[in-house]
DNA sequence: AACCATTTGTTCGTATGTATG
DNA sequence: GCATACATACGAACAAATGGT
């Protein structure tokens, strides 16, 4: 419930923190592409990268060019 | 607040759109590469890509990868 | 077979402009 | 002014399929 206040960006960061918490995200894996992550969530790719950018900053993702993101192992 | 100039990529989507409307890109005809519309329009891939999609998505193009694009028949 | 050039497909990186609250 | 969000565009790297040498 406290989540239904959170800007989107920040919703899409804490699903993803959950399912790296959870192994459902396992380390060295990767990640849905940028565009398939905005379909799914309803949003854009930037709202997207936003959230991604977030959790790169604590250092649980890592992206590649031309390659994809990835959790950090 | 009229859209009097369109974006790069809906501008080429329409100059194909007539191009094909008036049989100057005939059925079943390759168009040009993707490299070469960028030349031509002055403007990256990525923008021609975004252009072909348009079309692509409305039944006038059909592309095969490692061939080329295709007016649809 | 092995190699290579061409072409489309996919993906992340970055930047600017616009709009809203 | 600022944070958020969307649209557009350009840049870059790599993968995959094709066709020819």
């Amino acid at each position: 419930m406290p989540d239904r206040d959170l800007p989107p960006y920040r919703r899409i960061a804490d699903d993803l923190r959950a399912a790296i918490a959870t192994a459902k995200l396992a380390p060295g894996e990767k990640l849905k592409s940028e565009n398939e992550l905005k379909d799914l969530y309803g949003t854009t790719r930037v709202t997207v990268r936003k959230a991604l950018a977030l959790l790169k900053a604590d250092g649980l993702l890592i992206s590649e060019q031309g390659r994809g993101v990835f959790v950090r192992q």
